[in-house]
Formats: C-alpha cells, structure tokens, sequence
RNA sequence: GCCGCGGUGGCGGAACUGGCAGACGCACAGGACUCAAAAUCCUGCGAGAGCAAUCUCAUGAGGGUUCGACUCCCUCCCGCGGCACCA
C-alpha cells in the first residue's frame, strides 16, 4: 500500500511549527554554530520548480548537520523590491506593495509546502520599513566616506523598463530583466565605488572555498590587465596624449595612435584640424549606435584621421598621425591607443585598410623602455563602478535632501528611514525622473543640514526621487538574518560574530558576477567602516556552491511558451513532497553548472523507494525486528551490518559533497538489501535516521510509528564504525596481460606469494597460460593480480 | 580570440589515489499474481559473435606514457558557461 503523504505531510508541518524545532537560537551549549544560506526568493507570485530545487536539496544539507548536532542556521526572507515584482504588479494594475505582500503571504505557504527546515522567525522582508531603514543606513555610511556619488556619466538606460542598469545588469547589450537592448545616455546618477575594491575582490578570492569556474567569472569580470601609460606629445602644442598599453615593448613599432570619439582631447584641436567637419560627422555617427550596434558590426574598423595635428613616437620621435575610430573605447584605460600593427590584429586590419604603415620593429625591454620615455606602469580593471540609482518607484529611496544652500546632504539619521510615499502613480516615465519626483508633499522639505553655528539650514530643499537598485537590498541581507528585530542596528556585532561568515552559500550561477560580487563589495567595505567585527575577516562566505537549473521534460528551457513548465505543486499533490524533494535530489550532482530534464517516468522510481520504505514497517509484511525463518538469509548476519556501517558513511561524506544523488542510490542499495534478508529493528532505525534529511516527513511519521516520542529530526547522525567496514576478505581480480581471465575471493591480507600460488592452481588460469611462464607479475593488494606473459 | 567546465548505454547518471567501465534509477523485454487490467514481485538489459562456457569491441577522435588509462600527457573535434574591437 502506497502510504498516506497528504496526510502525513500536513500532519508533520503542523507539528513542527507548533514545537519550533527548525528555531535557531543565537547560541547553545556545548554545539558549534553553522550559518548555511540559500538565495532568498523574488516574490514574484508562485513557487516554481527552480524555486523547490534552490530550497528543498539544500534542506538535506541542513538538516543533515543539524543531526551532527550543530547549531544551524538556515534562514530565509524575500527579495521583495525592485523591478520584477513591480512590473508584474503594473501589468496587473496593481499596488506593488498590495502584489508584493500577497505573494509572500501564498509564496510563503507554498515554502512550508516543501518540509524544509528554516528558520521562520528570522523571516527577513527587504521592503518593510525595519529593513530598508538599514539600507538606506548603511549608503549613508558609504555616502560619508566616500565610496556612494553622484556623477554624470555615460549609462546604460532601458528604454522599456525606464530606468538605468548597471553594467553587471546588461548582458549582450541587452536589459538582463526585459531583454530590451538598451542605449547609452549621459545621466547624473548615484553609484558606488566598487573600483577601489577591484584588486581586493580579486585577491580574496584566493583563499575561499570556490569552485574554479565561479572565481574565474569574477576574474573575468573584473578584468584586471597590466600595462603602462605611456605620454605621447602633439606636435606644435603643449598638450600629450596619454595612452594605455599592455605592451609597451612594441612601442618602436607604433605607426599611428587612436582616439576614441568620445576623447575631450579632440574638441582642443579644433582650430588646427582641418576636417574638423568630417571628424565631428564621425562622432555624431558614434554616439548614436548603441553598444550592440558597435558590437554587431563585427571587426569592419571605421575611423577619420585628425588631419593638421601629428603625434611624436616618443621612442623614436618619428611623427605619426592621429585618428579617431570607435574600435577604441572612451570607458577603458584612457580611451586613447598607440597603434602598433605588427602586434595586434585590430591594428593590423585598422592599417590595412587605411593604408598605414605596418613596420615589425625589435621588441625591447619592457620596463626600461617605460622609464626612458617617461611612461608609468599601471593596472587596469575592467569592472566599472556600479550604478545603483533607479528611476522606478519600488524601491528604497535614496536617503538624501538636495537643498539650494547646501547641496546635496544626507538624511539625518534620527530621520531614517526615509518612508516610501504611497502614490497613485507609479508607472516609470521617459523623461529619467523617477515616479516619486511627482510625490509633491513628501519631495519638498526643509534642509536638515546643521549649520557651523548649530541652527538648522531650513532651506528650500528637495528629496532625492530615485530609489535603490534591488541589489543593494540584497547585498547584506544575510547580515540581518543573524539579528532580524534589532531596531538599533543593522546586526549587533555580538550577533554577527555567533554566525557569519557563512559557511555554505548555495545559489544560481546568474549571481555569480551580480549578488555575488556585489555582496562581496559591500561586505569589505563594511569591514572597512569597522560596521563587521575585524575577527570576521572580509568575505562573507567561505563556501559558494552554484547549483543547475531543471528544464521541462523535453530538454529545453521551461517557458509558458513552450509549454514545457512542470507545475511542482502538481507533483506534491500527486506524490507528496517527500517524492519531489528527493527526486530533485537524484537526478544529478548538484554542485555543477548542469542542466537536469524533469522526467516525468523518473520521479516514478523515487515514489516506489518511498513505499517500500513505508511497506518494510507496515505489520502485515514486515520482517522488522524478525530474524526472518522464512526468508533464508542469503548473508551472513555481520554483512548486513556492514553494508549498513558503509552506507553511513557514503551518506555522511556524499552530503557533505552536495552529491546526493549517490546518497540516494546507497540508500537504495541498502534498502533492496534488508528487503531480502531482513533487519533488526536498530538497524532499520538507523536507515531512517539517514533517510530523514531527505524524507523528513515519512521518516518522522515511521519513526512516531515505531514509538518513539522525540522527532527523527532532533537524533543524532548515525556514526559508522571504521573496524565493521574493514573485509575480511576480497574479490581478487585476476588479469593476464591487463585483461580480466577470473576473479576469486581471497582473504584480505593475503600476500603476494600466496595470491601467485593461489591464482596460479585456477583452472582457469591453468588452461590459459598453458606452459607459459610470467615475465612479470603484478599484484595490488585488495585488488587484483596481473600477470603479464 | 582568451579563460573555465564538460563529453561514459535508449535516457539521468556511477566509478577510490591509474586497478572488474556502466552502481542506482528510468525506459524496455520476458515471467509470476489476476477473469482481466493497474499496482506489486521475479529475471534480463552497452554492441557484436556463439547452443554454451566464453570471446572480441567499446568511456567524443587520433596518438603517447604504463603491466594496466573514463582517469595522466600531447594534438584535434564538439557542447556549456564567463569575458571580448578592453589596447
């Protein structure tokens, strides 16, 4: 009889709310504390299959170290600001508040759903007031020293969700949330210097516990490079021009320079350009393609010479001539290039199809060219400082007053937080101001600014109207969990210091050079502004493990489109929660960036595992606690204690691995083997202890079954014992020239001259060597035995 | 183009530190139970040859190291991911 999961699963999550056993206090006695995290949710209206995926397999881990008697901390919140949940809250004509905070209501339902074992009460919500209070907090901290400002600088813009995005929030020139391609635009905008950390973001990673290919997208994208700057003087004037290079040992081969057309160097040429109507022509052009038109016209080099200006080669002081072309970007390095066409390929095609000179000169000495010429060795990035104003309305507003006198002032901290205003208009407009610009009452104030001599300013002043990127939400967030009510800080340090860093972050590998990165910044520069305890160190998590994503069951992404989107609830109706957990769990490692097609004949093997773990203690046929007459036992008695004794600890050590899939299938394996020859009542005890992470409700309702009074939950993990796992004896593996002829059982310590003799009186053996003689022989002990002839 | 990860049956995937390739599950085939079906249970299941014991081939391709290679080295092909006219 399949068993009862509706039933059994409701009856347990009720249970366990009511008991708090998921609660985690900020210390006990005699446990260590273990911080395990898991991205916190968007609340965009329904728990789909990633969302079970990213929640429920990592629960394994939790639960599996709670039973190792750890304190663990496995929190959970919502990500509830910011542009996904407010565009599906306009598309509704919705409130995006009223739309956020009923979707947390249902989603939070559907969360409980799944059996996993957070910690409720340290419930985080980015948009309440006692949260983004600290956000705005915390800019603020920034804001003084320096590290948030405002400029005027070129963004990127989407011109469908009206707002600018951050570099890290483009991917392929498009908007990462609408795939709209966006445009570049010069805006006054609020951003955050995630430059000055750039070498530090990079040498941190060193020490962490990081898969390879989760530190080299960083790299990647941080983009350090080494070079110089080289000055190159304009002939008849004062000016230089300043070039960065990889290479300055080629310099003896620059033939030319480029500027890019953006250069504020070029417009101080104008009275001695004698194109200067076709140069500006060419900037006009530049301007106006957006960076994917410049991307997709390919490598065809376009470019104008700056006619009536030459530079010197100060290697050779051999004049060249000067151009702008867009190949060169104004963003990177100094937008400026000497061009040496017998090293790099673009200046190679630039030349040729300009016709300039191509000369392959010797290399020269690296660092001595650069200090003969005078030029500096310098270090480039390719990360860029992160913009994080928005012109949208659901976010935390930026907590400063622009005041007429003043100028731009923070918020006073007595008047944090700065509340959002409930408006009747919040779509996002064209113009680049933000909806909260037409919030007349709450934009006007009074200038808080204390003067030198104590008074107020009280000055004509206007709130800052744009709010904050989700991403600033979410970049401390794991900090609150350690001291979610707190109403005097952001987390007491003596809180931070009971659980950060956190020891293992599970998440999506579209973070890694987003949240990641970004929570990365924040937390160093909040160790600076010493807001985190020195003792802590400056990364926030010591281990980071991406997880893959599960496709619809034809192999394709799951879109409502393509109709291809398995419903999970569906599932947990059908087979309870229990079955879809755990099915998730099996179909492959979870630490690798694969890709998992949900089979739906799949989940089908998992539901039977389940019923016959349910089936093994239902009275009729059970064999538990008997020694079984019926059955003649295969085994002796002492192998299936030790097949249960390795099963501990392939469970124990495949968990700690992330590979649960091979957990699985040892649990399997020991399942089909007490199925034959029976178990005691201890030893099937045990199975359902290392079953509970995976199955917490059957196990419980099994283990309440079997008279126990405490929950499965709160037992200790089983430990294995080293000596049972030892055989006595082994398949000895008999090879003739590397090919395997037999295989034997032989006792364990068995030495070489015995397995020789031994192998050597197999009539296998025998007939196969004939009257040969090995010329050699080879023997690994418990393994095998090579004899080459 | 640079960097990283990967390529194993019909499918998802196993395989310690170089030592029986294909664990476990799905699908499939045959059988038991049943009036019948579903469910369940048992057996088989990489390819080829053979009545069979067994043999040969096989981990993207080709080479190499080794008694022995999915595993190490070289060259190449393919897939996924990051960066990319970044000087």
């Amino acid at each position: 009889m399949p068993y009862d999961h509706k039933k059994i699963e409701k009856k347990w999550q009720k249970e366990w709310e009511k008991s708090g056993i998921y609660k985690t206090p900020d210390e006990v006695k005699g446990k260590e504390n273990f911080y395990t995290l898991v991205e916190f949710p968007y609340p965009s209206g329904n728990l789909h299959t990633g969302h079970w995926y990213a929640f429920s397999v990592p629960d394994i881990f939790a639960r599996k170290k709670r039973m190792e008697r750890k304190n663990v901390m496995f929190p959970i919140g919502f990500d509830a600001f910011g542009l996904p949940a407010e565009n599906a809250a306009i598309q509704r004509k919705i409130n995006p508040k009223k739309w956020t905070y009923e979707n947390i209501d249902y989603m939070r339902k559907q969360i409980k759903s799944m059996g996993a074992s957070f910690d409720w009460t340290r419930e985080v919500i980015t948009s309440d007031p006692e949260y983004y209070k600290w956000t705005q907090w915390i800019f603020l901290k920034l804001f003084e020293k320096g590290l948030a400002y405002q400029a005027e600088t070129p963004v990127n813009w989407c011109p469908k969700d009206k707002t600018v995005l951050a570099n890290e929030q483009v991917v392929g020139g498009k908007c990462e949330r609408c795939g709209t391609e966006v445009v570049q635009k010069n805006m006054k905008q609020w951003m955050l210097k995630i430059t000055d950390y750039a070498e530090r973001l990079l040498s941190g990673l060193d020490k962490l516990n990081w898969k390879e290919e989760i530190k080299e997208a960083q790299k990647n994208w941080i983009g350090k490079s080494e070079g110089a700057e080289i000055d190159f003087e304009v002939k008849n004037s004062k000016e230089k021009i300043k070039v960065f290079t990889t290479r300055p040992d080629t310099l003896f081969g620059a033939t030319y320079m480029v500027l890019a057309p953006e250069h504020p160097l070029i417009s101080n040429f104008k009275s001695q350009i004698s194109n200067f109507k076709e140069v500006e022509k060419y900037i006009t052009e530049a301007k106006k393609k957006t960076q994917l038109q410049r991307q997709k016209e390919e490598k065809e080099k376009t470019g104008v010479e700056l006619k009536g200006i030459k530079a010197i080669n100060p290697a050779n002081k051999e004049e060249i001539p000067i151009w702008i072309a867009d190949y060169v970007l104004m963003g990177y390095g100094t937008g400026a290039i000497m061009a040496v066409p017998a090293h790099d390929e673009r200046d190679f095609e630039f030349s040729k199809k300009f016709n300039l000179p191509i000369v392959d000169r010797p290399l020269i000495d690296k660092d001595e060219i650069v200090k003969k010429v005078g030029g500096k060795k310098v270090i480039q990035y390719r990360l860029r400082d992160w913009v994080v104003s928005r012109q949208r309305y659901w976010g935390a507003p930026i907590p400063v007053i622009h005041c007429e006198k003043c100028l731009t002032q923070a918020v006073p901290e007595k008047d944090l937080p700065v509340l959002l205003p409930e408006i009747k208009d919040y779509k996002p407009r064209d113009d680049g101001k933000s909806p909260l610009a037409k919030a007349e009452k709450w934009l006007k104030v009074k200038c808080p600014t204390r003067l030198p001599d104590g008074q107020e300013c009280g000055g004509n002043a206007e709130r800052e109207t744009d709010t904050l990127d989700t991403f600033v939400d979410s970049s401390w967030y794991f900090l609150r969990y350690c001291d979610p009510k707190n109403p005097k800080a952001f987390a007491s340090a003596e809180k931070l210091k009971t659980f950060m860093p956190v020891g293992l972050y599970s998440g999506g590998a579209e973070h890694t050079t987003m949240h990641l990165l970004y929570s990365r910044f924040f937390y160093k520069a909040m160790f600076d502004l010493g807001l985190v305890p020195k003792e802590l160190g400056d990364e926030p998590y010591l281990e980071r493990r991406n997880r893959g994503i599960i496709l619809g069951p034809d192999g394709q992404k799951m879109s409502k489109s393509k109709g291809n989107v398995i419903d999970p609830d569906e599932y947990v109706e059908k087979f309870g929660a229990d079955t879809v957990r755990m099915y998730l769990a099996f179909l492959g490692p979870y630490n690798e960036a694969g890709s998992y097609p949900w089979n739906q004949q799949g989940i089908l093997g998992i539901k039977r595992f389940l019923d016959r773990v349910w089936k093994i203690t239902s009275p009729r046929s059970s064999t538990l606690g008997v020694e079984s007459p019926k059955t003649p036992s295969v085994f002796p008695r002492s192998d299936v204690a030790r097949l249960l004794h390795k099963t501990i600890k392939k469970v124990g050590e495949d968990i700690e691995k992330f590979s649960f899939n091979t957990a699985i299938s040892a649990l399997m394996i020991l399942l089909n083997e007490m199925e034959k020859v029976g178990a005691s009542a201890e030893d099937f005890g045990v199975f359902l202890k290392l079953l509970a992470p995976f199955a917490p409700h059957l196990t419980e309702e099994i283990w309440s079954k079997l008279g126990n009074k405490n929950s499965i939950h709160t037992e200790e993990w089983p430990k294995y014992d080293p000596k049972l796992i030892e055989e006595t004896t082994f398949e000895l593996i008999v090879q003739i020239n590397g090919k395997v002829r037999d295989k034997f059982e032989a006792p364990a310590g068995i030495s070489e001259a015995e397995a020789t003799s031994l192998t050597l009186s197999r009539e296998k053996v025998k007939s196969i060597l004939g009257d040969k003689k090995p010329s050699k022989i080879i023997f690994i002990p418990r393994r095998l035995i090579n004899f080459v002839i």
